[in-house]
DNA sequence: AATGAATGAGAATTCATTCAT
DNA sequence: CATGAATGAATTCTCATTCAT
């Protein structure tokens, strides 16, 4: 309905942002068009030029959110070659994304069965390839003799959804761990147990490296 | 409103046991009290005499949800002694309940939300006391050294959502796995790692009691 | 439906002794039949065996409240002769009932309208019957020379808006007069303007026989 | 929620014109939005755009009726100068007003229980400056010595009561008296019996004037 | 392109009335 | 006769969507 790409663009950015709050505050189907437009500084009929109707806007909300996570965990991971300083980071970059979209990332469990089945795939898709991502980190520990042999596929969930829970069970957790334990503590958990012998010293010497890092050296 | 409490017993389940049904389905705002009542089989009257309103409806399915949880697992439990049998029990019995209300556990974590705060806190209690079940069964292996020190509030989580993601990842997991397979991997990836030499010893004869109960004996 | 008359009787005057508190404290349309039956002690099917429907209850619930006009200004009227203190009586006797029969007042204003027109008439009629028998008493001072010669049926009808303004403006009148100065007030208004002397005699001579009765005589 | 002031007070004006005849034929609580809707020519939708909810109709429609008495009587009193012609036109004005609401009159005094307490109170001071308006009248005659000293409060409510009951009680005034005769029936029951000697002259000459206006002057 | 007033289908909820027990 | 559970039509109110300006 409008042609100027650039300004569909912005405008499609600007009514999402203010949808990815409310839908995350009050719900997908509490939230009103009109609360929307308000939030975002238009009006209700200027949202119809850029959108087909209101599970387009969902759409594209969730879409935002499953893209960063599969945007984001790259650029953590540039420069990193060490397989498995590349899983913890990745692991632990994954809950830092979670984090800050924890409201986020609630609706997309919340709201995704609201869609209609092909774009429910779409947003599978997404969660898919970031799943692949972190696989794809199991997979070159195993493969260089880090980690024993395990099922990578399952492994690679756990982290997922160890990240996701920091979002989903934030009202349990919130009240035990920082952001930062969390991730400490889920290392120890679902990563050391896995790693072999060359692996612990990989882990041992990359804590030693951060420790260095986090408290400035003594002498 | 009405007053025999064996009929508001009866009435409340075909209720509920219509509305899980279709809120699994289609989720709870787009389920209207019209169906819930079609599918049950009354009026949409008679549904106002047992519930105070539609969020009534949605609490009491949930409740139904959690508290299934919270009592189908200690049955699976009883006359099992050994704590790391009881362990391994507790989450494929967690499994297998999932399993069977799968919709509904997906139902949870979409649906919670929409429920006002006093009234989720009775769903999150419920989710805890499960927790603690859990917790407990870990407790029980590392206090009788059959596991290694580990944090068990967080690796009682790690079980707790495995089997919550047997639900919410079975558009994913039903290609790679049977619930059987997954409870086995689940096991190896979250149990097994952290079971001491004497915690190891018990899982093997385990199996080979569960090998020779399941296929029957050779000779 | 139900043959004993007696039963009837007694059936039908436990629910509209309910219905009118309901009814003046909540209005016609905001009282549902099973308040009443509630109030009434007995249960919802069972008004039905006595009334036709809803709007029979309130129709009975009305002529209740316009009998009472009716009959309770006689018997004050009793042994009383003279037409002035006939007169005076009756305005006293039905303000005095208005005011026991407040809020029920009120309701036959809001609530007559709902009736359907066949029984409006019959509660006019009541009234009507009612505003005779004060305009009966104007006339029987005017024709015996204790009032100048007025307009008997517009006074009587003042007289009656009078009664019945003690309990539509008892808001505002609460403030400002207890029911005997409102009387009083009233008469001085009202009555008083119309004798002529002899007629002024008799309300003089009437009003030194109150005062007598009231405060003991001091002697 | 609809931003033009100009358009809000426009279409409030034919929603609620609407809602007055429906109100006053059938009653608030049987009369829909929908019928609404309909009469005033817009869609359910919109009420809902210029006021918040049905008993928000009711109550501007009953400020609106209100709100006439207050502004109506006094441009009948201008130009108006002496005390005891002033009264006279006060009530005659009033019962005229009446006479045009005359269903809204009688609505009034059935529906303004169905509004909560805080808007029936607002109703009620519209109700007592209006009162005190005429309530100021007659104080006018008593000081300048037109008027015997009498309750002014008290009478001043006479008047009212006179005027509304033109139509609380058309359906039995109808039969005996047009408005006209009804308002002079009503100033030599409830002016004349008041007037000094020196009002009583005013109230003559005002009559003669009047009737020298009405009918065209013999020769 | 942008606005926001208007629309009307749809949903929750209530309650007079019925009827099996 | 009495009960009270069951019914379902009717009503208020909301909100996604449209469209004239």
């Amino acid at each position: 309905m409008v042609s100027d790409p650039r300004l569909v663009e912005e405008r499609r950015r600007q009514i999402i942002l203010a949808a990815v709050e409310l839908f995350s505050e009050e719900g997908y189907h509490t939230t009103t068009i009109q609360q929307i437009a308000r939030k975002a500084g238009t009006s209700t009929g200027l949202i119809y030029q850029y959108f087909g109707d209101k599970e387009d806007v969902l759409f594209l909300t969730l879409k935002l959110v499953i893209d960063s996570y599969e945007n984001e965990i790259p650029p953590h991971l540039e420069g990193v070659s060490h397989p498995v300083e590349r899983l913890c980071k990745a692991l632990a970059a994954y809950c830092s994304i979670v984090d800050r979209l924890r409201d986020a990332t609630v609706l997309a469990y919340r709201s995704t069965m609201s869609l209609r089945a092909e774009r429910r795939s779409l947003i599978k898709d997404g969660e898919t390839r970031t799943n692949q991502l972190i696989e794809g980190c199991v997979r070159a520990c195993t493969s260089a003799g880090f980690m024993r042999p395990v099922n990578e596929h399952l492994l690679a969930y756990q982290y997922v959804m160890f990240a996701h829970s920091w979002a989903l069970k934030h009202w349990s957790y919130r009240n035990r761990y920082t952001l930062e334990e969390y991730v400490a503590e889920g290392t120890q958990l679902l990563v050391e147990p896995f790693l072999t012998a060359k692996g612990h010293l990989v882990l041992a010497s990359l804590r030693a490296a951060e420790e260095s890092a986090a408290s400035p050296p003594v002498c």
